[in-house]
DNA sequence: TATGATGATTATAT
DNA sequence: ATATAATCATCATA
């Protein structure tokens, strides 16, 4: 019934394996399993020995007061007949009191531990950021997949082995990303113009390998991912929302040469763009997933917090 | 040290 | 079961 069983076991040796198993029991939360948290465990101790001390005073109470009563008892045994029946049910009904304090006892420390354990045990408080390279291959896979940014199971295994993260920690990020993009496109369109033009490039690079003699930007040839090109349409999109204009052009697999150029000159000029003028249309071209509630909100998703009167004043620091 | 970015958790809906 | 939205707790930076 109590958790606290742990807690109460031997005080030494098993003892703390036991309280580990009844944490780990009590959330049951499939943790990384390295559970060895020195600090956690000595709280856990301290836990443990306080337990024990007050169940001891309890036990100790209980028998002292036991002995009151029984004494109490002999003296009225002097005056009236006492039937031992009767000295039975003072002692159970004695017992029986003590015994419920003893849960309470229980309880709080069963509640102590828990909450131990979620201070302790408890991701947030030991999250790292991710390096460098994952969080590039995590975004080039989202803006390369903008209009359906939900990766299959066994894409986000493949995900999560290039970035040497877990699955879960996979869907986390996209279920992030995805909520933040929507919620504010346009603080995003930088990035996602930076990734357009890593995937415009990397798609050139494939279908016209041919042509190469000016490659302006990206110097960086590391990691180009081998991700399905079959969505490069997508690449479109974040660039049509960028120069407002190219409505006319299907994503029908225009030369990629184009969508280089465009890219790269965009690029250039996007600092210019005020987010406002951004999103204005043509985001819910074929992007389902970011629509918002029918009932109130107009097609204005993201009010933009701050407009900061004058244009022009985007820092860019996306390079690191 | 105040603030934004970010990974993780929780609550809720589908 | 999975996605979203809100929130938490920490990291990172000005």
């Amino acid at each position: 019934m109590l958790l606290a069983e742990g807690v109460s076991g031997p005080e030494k040796g098993g003892g703390s394996a036991a309280a580990a198993a009844a944490a780990a029991a009590a959330g049951g939360s499939p943790n990384d399993g390295s559970i060895e948290h020195s600090d956690y465990r000595a709280k856990l101790a301290q836990i443990r020995q306080i337990y024990h001390s007050e169940l001891e005073k309890y036990e100790q109470a209980c028998s002292e007061f036991t002995n009151h009563v029984m004494n109490l008892l002999r003296e009225q045994s002097r005056t009236r007949p006492i039937s031992p029946k009767e000295i039975e049910r003072m002692v159970a009904i004695i017992h029986r009191k003590f015994s419920s304090i003893q849960m309470q006892l229980k309880q709080s420390t069963c509640e102590a531990v828990m909450i131990l354990r979620s201070r302790f045990l408890d991701a947030r408080r030991k999250r790292r950021n991710f390096n460098k390279q994952a969080t590039e291959v995590l975004n080039e896979y989202f803006y390369s997949h903008l209009s359906n940014p939900y990766p299959s199971e066994e894409a986000k295994e493949e995900l999560a082995k290039k970035c040497g993260i877990t699955v879960s920690q996979v869907s986390n990020w996209f279920g992030n990303k995805r909520i933040r993009y929507k919620k504010n496109i346009g603080k995003f369109q930088e990035e996602a113009n930076l990734y357009a033009v890593k995937t415009a490039v990397d798609a050139a690079s494939v279908s016209a390998q041919a042509s190469q003699a000016n490659s302006p930007a990206t110097p960086n040839s590391g990691s180009p991912g081998s991700y399905s090109l079959s969505h490069t349409g997508d690449a479109y999109l974040g660039l049509r929302s960028l120069n407002g204009e190219g409505l006319g052009l299907t994503p029908a697999l225009q030369p990629q040469v184009d969508t280089l150029h465009r890219a790269t000159h965009l690029t250039g000029g996007y600092e210019e763009l005020t987010a406002s003028s951004l999103f204005t249309s043509h985001l819910d071209a074929n992007s389902s997933w970011q629509d918002s509630d029918p009932t109130s909100t107009p097609t204005v998703p993201p009010q933009i917090p701050s407009p900061p009167g004058p244009p022009g004043s985007i820092h860019s620091d996306t390079s690191n």
